[in-house]
DNA sequence: AATAAAAATGCAATCGATTGCGCATTCGCA
DNA sequence: TGCGAATGCGCAATCGATTGCATTTTTATT
């Protein structure tokens, strides 16, 4: 049957074949430069490839190979410093590896994040990457990913039940770090500014900080630790309550740099000064603390790095198949700058 | 054939028709809600696949569909505010539109992005939503998608040789803007920091800025403007040589916030007072220009409704094959800050 | 009850690349 | 010159879902 050759469709190794009179087979194998293809007829081959501007169809290889070189990666928000610092490292060494890297963003809401799993999942990635929603209490969409053996490697907030690949930053020992700092500065009285603590990492900074609150001898009080999402608009409630107190605190450490942020600001207004009469530290090192007045001291986690990593182990697990599970804890930088250096 | 059922694999429509002994053909139609199946059928198969814990093969289907129901991205750098505030949009009316979004990064390099954009093409993404490197050039790379007919659509930095759908902020009328508004708080001898004149972005915001001072009967002194790449290092030796010459200037509308807060450090440094001595705008309203001190009066860019609008054209485009193609020009917003008010 | 009409389902090809197995040609060495 | 061993290449099945057309089953009508 000779078939229509100007369709007004790609050319496949089929035209190509054609053209030459030869086999798809041989062609297919020509153009993955199999050595049982002579160099003769593979030059031809990839001269009419040329000539036709053919470019593989990776659809059919994929489902052919059952594979399809990409890696999901959920984050909660893309647009956010951190986020967006993970998804460039990962993007970076994926990409090398000739790795595609689709993107969802779960917005925080479980119920988006469970079906962007599963569609991930229908389109066959290779392996996810995942830093899970605040809301998130379920699992089963993730333990389907390791229950059919797909690489799975959870950065930044992990699912302790869920034994896999783990890429996180010692958010107990930052903790402790940054209020050790705001002990050694003098500050007596440190409250906290709490995330949500289904989530490990913001549990580990609260134990982090009562961690260190203790071995300094400092007797705990309840009173002064608030648990809230740490966005801009809830840091100011939270900062009224503390500063209500009977016995208010004289420094602050923040689950994050924006509810720093705004702290600092609300306390700015009531003409109390940063860091003279209220020491102030926040979480994450986003850009802007750097750069605002007084800077805020913080805590450097390295998105970037954390992004290859992840993406890093990964690869090796697509590729390499190994059944071991490690949790890589990368080291976190106390950033020391104005908002709390008193002395 | 009796095929072996409890293999290591995923289960398909073929499993599913054996188990009722009906045809593959029935399960699939059933499956896509296809009318020509009974409600009864349905019903059967639907608990069925249920039961096997059935997943469509999403590569499947797209080969034999020839459409991917994926959206490619390509920006210069993911981990930048702008740009994944974009990726973020586009990725929200995408998912619901149940597009998948693959996000490459090109690092502002041509090699890199002829790369990635080739390899978006092999994947058979249904459209290429791109804002090009600074370092490119050519584009045949590009010419590739709008001579198949592959929605294309171009953000921010646009390729005026490529007849296809853009979208762009109005930056020659921002920069008027924002000079006009300088020129208004009393200043009068204004330089400019430019990036790239390949990029129609930044020549516009040239032109705009200079289209305001001639409106304005101010000579224009080609002295003032320096050209370079917007970086936070480059804006130091920019501003050096702007503040050396004979007759210095008052103000200085930089191409965008890093370089003004660049420039701002160094004068602070340098003991010189913003605005009183020097005014300061910048460009992108980048999140830390609003908290940094003095705040820094720049030009609001929307990001995430630029991602919006880039997704909903070319899902409209991919579905409905229109062949008209429309320029879409978002407006910008001048925010007035302490930078520049002097008055 | 017979037959037309409508409804439900199945057959087999297709999307494009890959690959195990087998056939044909050339080569090597006695 | 002869015959096993390389070497080079093709056939046909496969990956899993989709769909035009054909066939079977059911329903309606007289």
């Amino acid at each position: 049957m000779i078939m229509n050759r100007n369709k007004n469709t790609e050319p496949t190794i089929h035209d190509i074949a054609r053209e030459l009179e030869i086999s798809a087979s041989t062609v297919s194998r020509a153009l993955n430069d199999n050595p049982r293809i002579s160099m003769k007829t593979k030059e031809k081959i990839k001269a009419v490839a040329d000539k036709l501007g053919y470019r593989p169809n990776t659809l059919a290889s994929n489902l052919r190979n059952k594979k399809s070189n990409t890696i999901g990666i959920v984050v909660p928000l893309i647009n956010r410093h951190f986020f967006s610092s993970v998804i460039s490292g990962a993007e970076d060494v994926a990409f090398k590896a000739g790795y595609n890297v689709v993107i969802s963003q779960s917005n925080d809401l479980a119920a988006k994040e469970i079906s962007i799993v599963q569609s991930m999942f229908s389109n066959r990635v290779d392996g996810l990457i995942i830093s899970i929603a605040m809301q998130t209490d379920t699992f089963d969409h993730l333990k389907l990913f390791s229950k059919k053996h797909i690489p799975l490697v959870f950065f930044d907030r992990a699912v302790p039940e869920i034994e896999t690949d783990k890429i996180v930053v010692d958010d107990f020992a930052g903790a402790f770090r940054v209020t050790q700092h705001l002990i050694d500065q003098g500050y007596q009285r440190i409250g906290h500014l709490a995330g949500p603590q289904n989530l490990t990492t913001y549990l580990d900074r609260k134990n982090g900080y009562m961690d260190a609150l203790h071995k300094n001898g400092i007797v705990f009080d309840e009173s002064l630790i608030i648990v809230n999402t740490l966005t801009s608009e809830e840091g100011v409630p939270a900062i009224q309550q503390l500063m209500s107190l009977p016995n208010p605190p004289d420094a602050i450490f923040c689950g994050n740099d924006t509810t720093a942020l705004s702290v600092m600001i609300y306390l700015r207004n009531k003409g109390i000064r940063i860091p003279e009469d209220v020491g102030i530290v926040g979480f994450s090192n986003e850009p802007f603390s750097k750069v605002v007045s007084p800077s805020i001291s913080t805590i450097a986690q390295p998105g970037f790095e954390m992004g290859q990593k992840a993406a890093e182990l990964i690869i090796r697990k697509i590729e390499n198949k190994e059944r071991t599970y490690q949790t890589i804890t990368l080291p976190t930088e106390l950033i020391i700058r104005e908002s709390s250096s008193r002395k």
